[in-house]
DNA sequence: CTGTTAGCGCATTCAC
DNA sequence: GTGAATGCGCTAACAG
């Protein structure tokens, strides 16, 4: 005997039951009702007795459409697209969908390659969490193309799905805490965000939430009445001497801002940001460097609560479950306009805004 | 015009070119030598236009082999996870497969599913970070079934390919390094490691290396002449009313350590233990907790240079990498016995052994 | 060099 | 209730 040598089909299965194909797909798509009992449990034998599977490729094939969604991610090495990723798994075990999971790494043709690929494999439908410009290469869906939702970023000439983060909203709940907290003196930092839309709107809020603080507290002298100060500073994290050097400038910046008897604190975009940021300062004032120095950055990654970091936590399952459902209404036909689910992120207080 | 409203299968191409499928097809499959440049460019141009893309589930059906490989991770919440990922991403591109990545999510019944999902789209092979006991749900492979390489462990009645750490070597370079810094009674804390190979490797590992240098040093009279205390304490991570209980006792070994005047270290089986502890450690010792309490740890998260733990690092990319490596032998038909590949760890001091 | 033919495994008319 | 026939998009013999 031993193992059969070759997976067994619909046809087997139909043979060792006695009857046609026909009956053993009926079966198999649940149309129960329809197949006399002795029948039924002739073929739930037979599939027992041979271990057989549907071959989901040659379904596919058949009816059109295999339940395939393709998960493009710019990075998984940050935790949120892992988070991210959990809301989406999550959703598609819930609407039966598989995800396809297509890991960019930073790496923009890299992203361009999984794009042909997930075409090649007829996913019905794309979530991306874009790196580079895609341009066209998402273009076909708008218009009549298969459909996608975006993650964290839009694509710069694309009308699709949006879901992420209320941008402007965190921010301003970030910039709110430092101000309560006697802070007057505020660094952004941000990766090259010229490309990157989540990132030019947390820098464009941020710029708004400083100056709305500073009308305000014009007009009702509060206690935090003289200037607050902020600057933005770009932090490549791709390239080395250009951390070094912007690093420098950080340091130049904090140094300045002591003399002044100013209180400076860091705001970091996002987690790579905030990892990077904190080990420089870990480094130059040692293990107690919240006291010296203040941090805050947007993502909660799972060490934040180890460092002490104060952050701004997005509720980045629900995006990703989002996304899906979002998907998969375009995906039963919906024609709907693009639509755009911004989250609220939420303040997590810890030591580093604390000193 | 607009969108084409359907994509153009290799008819259309073939009709467009003026040509048979047949062409088309050979065309695809890179026999260029066999096609007049006439023809072959007639059909370039036709592709161009029709923007076509041959359909993989097509080509798979009928070849019989869809170049796709699962890949089943335990917890990608575990950076261990998310970098043997990355080393199965590049071996998968080095060879020409296509990953499809399953993520169990600590949930048993999540990789039963995941591994039936796996059969049903006729993968490959499968690379398994197993969980929980697959039991025969990998066991055809053996018998002619779908090849499979296991990570990091084993699976219990199933004899396969099998890549992952060095753990004894590894446990034997932390526990020496302990040593040499002066640690005389270690801890090791470990997540129940009944069902998972690669814990009891440790465990069982620890457990020798103290021996081994207990017996050493015996002989040699050592300069850590005095006995060396060797205790396992066990964390399960899922169960917060476990962790506090196995956390509580932990506190009192430390205490009567220090009463004892004994130098205490920890050594954490693998990075989320580490992360567990160290949180415990800063909650109770504040920030400083590294100059009270040493910590080592196998896995090097990003986090542990900014925490300050020493930790032995794992050559995660290359595990996955290798192991995609050994897939493949397997699927173009070699027959060899299991094999088994253990890396080495390599150790990185930090300051939580310094103390 | 090129086109015709016959399936891969399955779902779906359409008859019986 | 049930089964035979047709074709999804593609590749692989076979002829020419």
């Amino acid at each position: 005997m031993g193992a059969p040598p070759r997976r067994a089909t619909i046809s087997d299965v139909a043979r060792e039951a006695g009857t046609g194909k026909t009956s053993i797909s009926r079966y198999l798509n649940g149309e129960l009702s329809v197949l006399s009992p002795d029948l039924r449990s002739r073929i739930e034998a037979a599939i027992e007795r041979l271990d057989y599977r549907p071959n989901q490729m040659a379904r596919g094939l058949k009816r059109g459409r295999n339940r395939l969604l393709g998960l493009l991610l710019a990075d998984l090495a940050n935790p949120y697209s892992v988070e991210v990723l959990q809301g989406v798994e999550a959703a598609c075990h819930a609407l039966g969908y598989m995800p396809l999971i297509c890991h960019a790494a930073n790496e923009i043709d890299m992203e361009r390659r999984y794009l042909q690929l997930l075409t090649t494999y007829r996913v019905e439908g794309v979530i991306v969490n874009a790196l580079g410009v895609p341009e066209s290469m998402l273009k076909p869906m708008g218009s009549g193309g298969i459909p996608a939702v975006l993650v964290d970023r839009t694509v710069d000439g694309l009308d699709a799905d949006m879901v992420g983060l209320d941008n402007a909203a965190a921010v301003r709940l970030a910039v709110q805490h430092l101000l309560e907290r006697g802070y007057d003196d505020l660094v952004f930092v941000v990766q090259p965000f010229e490309h990157v839309s989540s990132r030019r709107e947390r820098e464009a809020a941020f710029r708004r939430s400083i100056d709305g603080a500073a009308g305000a507290s014009a007009q009702q002298a509060t206690k935090g009445a003289q200037e607050v100060r902020a600057a933005t500073h770009v932090l490549d994290l791709h390239d080395d001497a250009s951390v070094d050097a912007a690093l420098a400038v950080l340091d130049a910046h904090i140094a300045d801002a002591a003399r002044r008897g100013a209180r400076c604190a860091l705001f970091a975009a996002n987690a790579p940001v905030a990892l990077r940021l904190a080990l420089h300062l870990k480094a130059k004032f040692g293990a107690q460097w919240q006291q010296q120095a203040a941090l805050i950055a947007i993502d909660d990654p799972e060490w934040a609560e180890l460092a002490g970091i104060t952050t701004i936590r997005q509720p980045t399952r629900e995006i990703g479950y989002r996304a899906v459902e979002f998907l998969n209404e375009r995906i039963e036909g919906a024609a709907l306009a693009a639509r755009a689910a911004a989250f609220p992120g939420e303040l997590v207080v810890r030591a580093s805004t604390l000193g």
